[in-house]
DNA sequence: ATTGATTCCGAAAGCGCTTTCGGCATAGCG
DNA sequence: CGCTATGCCGAAAGCGCTTTCGGAATCAAT
């Protein structure tokens, strides 16, 4: 009657006195110490896994000094639409630190007052030793304030000053320029462009990609039409709408994200034009869903198959005392057709405007 | 000069020793005892938001015996197609836990052998006072070593013995026999289910959902045809294929999930058939994507926007000692009608084949 | 046999915090 | 004025683990 069932938990204290060892020996022998016999080190590991000893995570790192745990800060489910990549970049994400059983926390910074607060936290408190943050906006605080603090941390994706830490992003830039590069060689000359809010980064840099791609092709801005909406369905929609209705419509729109070319395409389809044939519609992301819109969405697809294995062996990098510098990564979207662009059918610049 | 800059930690000790007390009376004054004298509190509240304190959690819960932290058990992303409800149920988890300043660690069973392992390192180590699991299988022997640990747990859907522990479940018999009978009244007399498989034990469910909706509707077992598939929208789309180039195809396709509802609809699309004209579709889960699908997507709609919140107040209540059969919550789904479903035409029961 | 180098383990301090306990004041009572 | 309450704080132990240090053996070399 000494233990009463599963109530008391095996320590190292128990293991040690089941063992006739003390806690330290037993401890070291565990941890993989050189100055340990082989012999008693077998002792020690056959007993510990034979009453299931697992050491207290909490006592470890009070001990260590060290947090083996990072942080995802989760960006802020903005419009409802939740962010199916999220569930992805986690699970690469448990995937890399599951190599040193490090934990990870997701953390959300409630409201935008209090980002800096919570990341203050964050640092002081010692509860991670790293942090991994999405979707920064074009100058975001949070990351000035992790620098201060000195907490390792990788972006997903970049702020505009983003040469002194370490992050994973595509080239924004490129993907939008060969967007245009595309759509021109198909013979459009008057582009929309469906934006997003430029406060997010990759909104901006998607911005100055469709700038830089008309100036490239020998446009003039006067041929780029822009809105700006949120990033969802319904924003998409209603920026198509004034686009298409307006005196000289575009012949092909290209949206900053896939689920506002999803709107567009329920624009187009209400007002009886057809994507691909009479407007092409472009969207970004190589979200899933595009697959089965209507029709099948053209989209640059963002390579995020493996982003979060490989944030996470960035940052278990950079804790390990890399470069952030060195640990910059840049990748390719990739342009795939389905059917939702085409060339453009100059006779009909102005289209039959289904109703209105 | 005394403190190097931010270098220096600020601890229970150098708080202490500023303010001329000791330790344990900044501790209580700072924990709300009410052996503080208020003049005191204020004075030491005042200093640790001056200097930043922040208590280092390890060595709080070491002290305090408690982990202050649960953990999500993500379920393993099996076909590519990440979850996106992930997203939404973390987003809530953390709304909920954050009331008590908890930390929300994510975790994944990497291979199914190792599951057990993973849930009594969890038991025993006491990294978390307490789990939410994701989508149980019929029988998991997750939630028998959850009970045995005696780690509290709420379970995100129900396996089959649900009766001894908390959950959250929407009625999928009740959302599936909707289905049947709305479908029913809707003049369909051969029906197809494209069901997932039955080690999930929502599939199980929902697949007894549709038999009982069959039989109250005075229907056979020979008036339904079922095809199990992978939950992708490839699955669905085979699944739908063999029905369809069946000798008698049903006039209506039931689908575990909008996932494959939506494969199923390329089927459809791929024979010339109309969806909701020629053959009616009917998805679960209310997805996203539904909306924008070629046609729209008519789906049973199940109300996870507050899941989360909901299943971290059941968690921290169940931490509080609530009775586990007390905290057990069925929801309803409700049926949205898109485009994808329509009157049975009799009179074309044997379609034109587009192919094959 | 004496020395020196090795091998292996125990002793002990400490990580930063919590919490019980006891004791010194001061206040309240007869 | 002595006595017991009460208020307020310090002392100290302890949570479970790590890690440095030193010392007792054992071994090899002279």
């Amino acid at each position: 009657m000494g233990k009463t069932s599963a109530v008391s938990r095996v320590t190292l204290k128990t293991l040690a006195a089941d063992l006739g060892l003390t806690e330290a020996t037993v401890s070291r022998a565990l941890n993989g110490y050189d100055d340990i016999a082989e012999q008693t080190r077998l002792r020690v590991q056959k007993a510990a896994s034979a009453q299931g000893y697992t050491p207290n995570p909490s006592a470890r790192r009070l001990a260590r000094g060290t947090a083996e745990a990072v942080a995802y800060l989760m960006p802020a489910n903005q419009f409802g639409v939740s962010d199916s990549f999220v569930g992805q970049l986690l699970q690469g994400l448990t995937e890399s630190l599951s190599k040193r059983k490090w934990d990870l926390l997701v953390m959300q910074t409630p409201a935008a007052e209090d980002e800096a607060d919570t990341i203050q936290k964050l640092a002081r408190s010692g509860t991670v030793s790293g942090v991994v943050l999405s979707r920064p906006y074009k100058v975001d605080k949070r990351i000035k304030l992790l620098q201060e603090a000195r907490l390792p941390f990788v972006v997903h994706g970049r702020s505009s000053d983003s040469a002194d830490y370490a992050w994973y992003d595509v080239d924004n830039i490129k993907a939008f320029v060969d967007i245009v590069d595309h759509l021109v060689s198909l013979g459009h000359r008057r582009l929309g462009y469906i934006g997003a809010p430029s406060y997010l980064n990759f909104a901006h840099q998607r911005m100055q990609g469709v700038r830089k791609g008309i100036q490239c092709n020998g446009l003039s801005d006067a041929d780029l039409m822009v809105e700006i909406s949120e990033m969802s369905d319904l924003g998409g929609e209603q920026a198509a709408s004034v686009m298409l209705d307006s005196e000289t419509p575009p012949t092909a729109l290209i949206c900053a994200t896939d689920i506002q070319a999803i709107g567009a395409l329920a624009a187009l389809r209400s007002r009886g034009l057809r994507a691909g044939v009479d407007v092409s519609v472009i969207g970004y992301d190589g979200l899933f869903i595009g697959k089965h819109s209507n029709p099948p969405l053209t989209t640059m697809a963002q390579p995020l198959a493996h982003s979060g294995r490989i944030l996470g062996d960035m940052l278990l990098a950079l804790i390990d005392g890399a470069e952030p510098r060195s640990l910059q990564e840049l990748r390719n979207a990739e342009l795939v057709r389905r059917m939702s662009d085409g060339p453009a059918c100059l006779s009909q610049n102005k289209p039959l405007n289904g109703r209105k």
